[in-house]
DNA sequence: AAGTGGTCTAGACCACAAT
DNA sequence: TTGTGGTCTAGACCACTTA
């Protein structure tokens, strides 16, 4: 048919995007319908929905029953953040990991935190992350006792930081993640041993199952660390 | 059939997703193969395999020709960001939006720079962008002439910022970015009207179009700015 | 009312990799 | 060699939304 290989969802799919790029089919356009492509590629509609399905996932197309397809405006380009553990990122960098356990007990959140958690029963716990020997990673960590209550477990946190034992005993449904830059508080800047005021990358993840909020955790990275992401 | 309601592909993919929540399929475990599933469920193998493909995609499964599909040992979470313009960004905010152009010309960039261009042409530009009348975002900014020769139009940055140029008028075919914390250096201070050493959080992004970098962006937030991302 | 995307099916063939 | 996922097809029906 075309200058698209026949018969392959990904020839059909590439083929959209050159064209896309091209601006043949320009932003805001209405695209020919899924039998009006097949037709052209000469393959079924079915993979010619797959293409399609690719690149509306991807942010490229928007597609509307009725309404038909049309390029997006803006590319909604979304970028793929693996979140790493912070262990296995530390070892990836060539350092040697280690971590400490600074506390856990369960205790009565302030307000900002109760407002994720509501009324559940929730473990507080503080550690920190090595590289080499070097404070790389100040963690401090709410968990929801109600949907998680193996994590009450006296000594659990000692060896295994809390991040690692949740992510294989914590079931997964979503969450938010929010990253900002902030200057190293007093007690901060003591547990990372750096300056009142260095600048520190503060990440804050709230980790939701099926049935709520599990975890709330607030990593802060000491100067010079980088978060990584692909688009 | 079973607790998931026949005939679509989501109660496949839900009713899979509870069973690894619920340790019933377990990380690193074989779970049954795709015509195994299809007579369980009484639908078709390709709806499995339609079910089968999101969690592969969102990193719950892993597959493999001949294999089979094993439940992922440590579920890669990955982060999806939708990447705003710095003006959207602003505006959502509530703050009326600004921009000035520091400037913008032909000129031969540092080491590391040229280590992502190449040999080609690159043009520099200098921006602020405003909230409020505040001074919100420095950027600094690379763009590869030799891919964008319209860039090189004079006073086209002018009421228009790089970014909003380029979203429009650059293909995009991937990228990657990077976040950090950084003191304010002094020329950095001045222009957002913080105090030197302040903490920045600072995005450096990489944009490739399908024939290479198009365009190098640091963009450095001022104090109290935060990135979100869903996960 | 009608046109578009969304999904499902039953069957088929292929690609890959473990055996 | 063989079992698994990956893809394609031709047709069908449904869901949604615009006109």
């Amino acid at each position: 048919m075309t200058a698209a290989a026949r018969g392959d969802w990904r020839a059909v799919h590439d083929e959209a995007m050159r064209r896309i790029g091209a601006r043949e089919w320009k932003p805001g356009a209405l695209i020919p319908a899924e039998t009006a492509l097949a037709e052209e590629f000469g393959c079924a509609r079915a993979t010619v929905g797959r293409a399609m399905r690719e690149l509306a996932a991807a942010g490229l197309i928007e597609r509307r029953r009725k309404a038909g397809t049309r390029v997006a405006e803006r590319p909604v380009r979304h970028a793929r953040l693996a979140i790493p553990l912070i262990r296995e990122e530390i070892e990836a960098a060539g350092a040697a990991y280690s971590y400490a356990l600074l506390g856990a007990e369960e205790r009565a959140a302030p307000p900002p935190v109760r407002a994720r958690f509501g009324e559940a029963r929730l473990l507080h716990s503080a550690a920190i992350h090595f590289a080499g020997g070097a404070p790389a990673v100040l963690e401090e960590r709410w968990i929801n006792l109600d949907l998680m209550p193996g994590a009450a477990e006296p000594g659990l946190f000692e060896t295994e930081s809390a991040n690692e034992w949740l992510v294989r005993h914590a079931p997964f449904a979503g969450g938010e993640m929010a990253v900002s830059s902030e200057a190293a508080e007093a007690a901060e800047a003591a547990a990372l041993g750096v300056a009142p005021g260095a600048p520190l990358l503060a990440v804050e993840r709230l980790t939701r199952g099926p049935e709520g909020p599990v975890t709330l955790a607030r990593l802060a990275h000491a100067p010079g660390r980088r978060m990584r992401l692909e688009l």
